[in-house]
RNA sequence: GUGGUUGUAGCUCAGUUGGUUAGAGCAUCGGUUUGUGGUACCGAGGGUCGGGGGUUCGAGUCCCCUCAAUCACCCCA
C-alpha cells in the first residue's frame, strides 16, 4: 500500500459509492431536463481572476490555486458562475432568450473538511437568464424544489425559504440605512438565528460605525422585519409604502406560480433569509432539510447585475446551486437510496476446457444483442461456479458442459429457484432476451 | 484558522496494573479426489497497532509532536 493516502476532504468513489453518487447526478439531470434545461459544463481550471473579480482577494485563501508551467495564476473552481458569465456573455447575444442552463460537476474549495463540507464535491447549477420578473423566479424554485422530489423525498422532508432582499434593502432605507451599508446590515441579519443578543448588537454597530442610524433601533427593525412568516404579514410590513407595496404584486405572482404548480406545502415565505452573497438582487431562498439537523440542502437567488459586473452583458438572472453531500445524507437518513445492483444479466458456467470456446462464441453473441454477460475465467467445479455467478450479482446461469456442446444446446438455470432449461445455441439470444424480460418462466411452459 | 473527542486486519472489535511471536468474528482466497452449489469442515493470505520521537530492561498500552477523521466555533460562492 503506497503512503499516499486520498488527499483530506477528497472522496474516492468504489462501484457501490460511484453508483450513488450517479443516481444523484441522473435524477438531478432528469429534472433539469424536464423544466427545459440545456446541459453544460466550464472548464475545471480557470484563471485565478475569474474568481478574484467576482469575490475580491480575500477568496484566495479558500481556493486550490497555484502558477502553471507557463506562468500564469491559475486555480480550480470553486463555483461554476464566473465561468456561466463569461459563456453565456460571449454567445448571448444570439441566443434566444430565456437561456435555460445547468451544469453538474466538482467544485473545489480549500477548507477545513467537516461533516457536509468537503474540498470536493459536485453540485448542481441552474440558471435562467434573460427575464426579469418573477415567473423566472418561480420556474428556478420550482426547479430546485423538483431536483430534491425526484429523489422520492414528499414536500414535508424539506423546507424551502423565500425571502427578498429587494424588500429588504426598502426597509433598510426606512430605518435610515445608507445604500452603501446596506450589505453590511444584511449580514448581520443573516446572523439573527444563531447569534447572541450582545453579539448582533456589536455587529450592527460595527455594521453602522460612522453612520447617523441607531443599531439598537436598526436591529430591532430588522428583528420585526424577519419575523414576517407569511405573505399576510409581508402586506401588514408594506402597508403605506408604495414601492414595497409594488413589491409585493411580484411576491403574488410569483407564490401563486408555485402554487399553481403544487409546490405550496414545502415553501415558506421567511425574511430570515438573506444568503451572505452580495451580489444577490432580489428574491432569495435556501432550501433546509425539516429533519433534525435541518442542514441546507440548496441554495440561491436572483443577481441582475452580476453578469455584466464579470464582463457579460447585461442580463438578469436567477439561479440555484443544489450540493451532494448533505443531500446523499439526507437521502441516507430517509432511505431514499436505491439498493446497490451491478450484476450482469447472465453468467456462463463453463465447466471443461473442451466447452470453453463454444461458450465464448455465444457469449460475443449475447453482448452484441446488448445482454450483460460474465463467465468463469478458470475452469472450477458446478458448485463453486454457480456460487461464484451469484457473488457476481447474476440472476441465471447458462451452464456449457460436454454433454450441452456435444447437442448443440446450453442450458439456462435460474439461480434463485434452480428450474433450468435447455436452449439450442442457435436460439440463444432471443430465448436469453425474453429471459431478462419475463424470466425463467419463457422457456417453461 | 481555534478548541474537544477518536485512531489496532477490508469491516466490527478484543488486547489485564507496561511483559514472549498482537487475537476473534465477518469478509476474501484455496481445499474437502474430476458436472448441480448456497448450510458444514479444514486451511491460507492480510497489521511497521495512523506516523515520528521520548521514558523504560521491555510500549498497542505512559509522555510529547504530527497526520487524519469527527464535533463545536469561524466561514460558507
Amino acid at each position: 500500500m503506497s503512503e499516499a493516502r486520498t488527499l483530506p476532504g477528497f472522496r474516492e468513489f468504489y462501484p457501490e459509492d460511484r453508483a450513488i453518487i450517479g443516481h444523484i447526478f441522473d435524477v438531478w439531470r432528469g429534472a433539469c431536463r424536464r423544466h427545459g434545461f440545456h446541459e453544460w459544463e466550464p472548464p475545471v481550471l480557470e484563471p485565478l481572476e475569474l474568481f478574484t473579480e467576482k469575490s475580491g482577494e480575500e477568496i484566495v485563501r479558500q481556493l486550490f490555486n497555484f502558477e502553471d508551467k507557463g506562468g500564469r495564476k491559475v486555480s480550480l473552481r470553486p463555483e461554476m458562475t464566473p465561468s456561466l458569465a463569461r459563456m453565456v456573455g460571449a454567445r448571448a447575444n444570439g441566443m434566444p432568450k430565456p437561456i435555460r442552463w445547468f451544469a453538474i460537476g466538482e467544485n473545489y474549495r480549500y477548507e477545513k473538511p467537516q461533516k457536509g463540507r468537503l474540498r470536493a464535491f459536485y453540485q448542481l447549477n441552474a440558471d435562467l437568464l434573460g427575464e426579469p420578473g418573477p415567473a423566472a423566479d418561480a420556474e428556478i424554485i420550482a426547479l430546485c424544489a423538483e431536483c430534491l422530489l425526484g429523489f422520492g423525498l414528499t414536500q414535508s422532508d424539506f423546507r424551502i425559504r423565500i425571502s427578498d432582499r429587494t424588500l429588504w434593502f426598502r426597509h433598510l432605507a426606512r430605518l435610515g440605512v445608507p445604500e452603501d451599508r446596506a450589505g453590511l446590515v444584511l449580514a448581520v441579519v443573516d446572523k439573527l438565528e444563531r447569534g447572541s443578543p450582545d453579539d448582533l448588537a456589536k455587529a450592527m454597530a460595527v455594521a453602522l460605525a460612522g453612520v447617523d442610524a441607531d443599531p439598537a433601533v436598526v436591529l430591532r427593525g430588522a428583528r420585526e422585519f424577519a419575523a414576517a412568516g407569511s405573505f399576510e404579514g409581508l402586506s401588514r410590513l408594506a402597508a403605506g409604502d408604495a414601492s414595497m407595496e409594488a413589491r409585493l404584486a411580484d411576491w403574488k405572482q410569483l407564490l401563486d406560480a408555485l402554487h399553481a404548480m403544487g409546490l405550496s406545502e414545502c415553501l415558506a415565505v421567511d425574511l430570515t433569509i438573506v444568503r451572505g452573497l452580495a451580489y444577490y438582487t432580489g428574491f432569495v431562498f435556501e432550501a433546509f432539510e425539516t429533519g433534525g439537523e435541518a442542514r441546507a440542502l440548496a441554495g440561491g437567488g436572483r443577481y441582475d447585475s452580476l453578469v455584466a459586473r464579470l464582463g457579460g452583458p447585461d442580463l438578469p438572472a436567477v439561479g440555484f446551486g443544489m450540493g451532494d453531500v448533505t443531500l446523499r445524507d439526507l437521502l441516507e437518513l430517509r432511505g431514499r437510496l436505491p439498493a446497490y445492483a451491478d450484476g450482469p444479466d447472465f453468467y456462463a458456467i463453463i465447466l471443461g476446457e473442451d466447452a470453453r470456446s463454444v461458450a465464448l462464441e455465444d457469449v460475443a453473441r449475447l453482448r452484441r444483442a446488448g445482454l450483460r454477460v460474465e463467465y468463469n475465467l478458470r475452469d472450477g467445479k458446478f458448485g463453486k461456479l454457480a456460487q461464484s455467478a451469484e457473488a457476481a450479482g447474476a440472476k441465471y446461469g447458462i451452464v456449457y458442459g460436454g454433454q450441452e456442446v456435444a447437442r448443440g444446446v446450453a442450458k439456462v438455470r435460474s439461480f434463485a429457484d434452480r428450474r433450468e432449461a435447455e436452449v439450442a445455441r442457435t436460439d440463444l439470444v432471443p430465448a436469453l432476451l425474453a429471459v431478462r424480460q419475463e424470466g425463467i418462466g419463457a422457456l417453461i411452459p
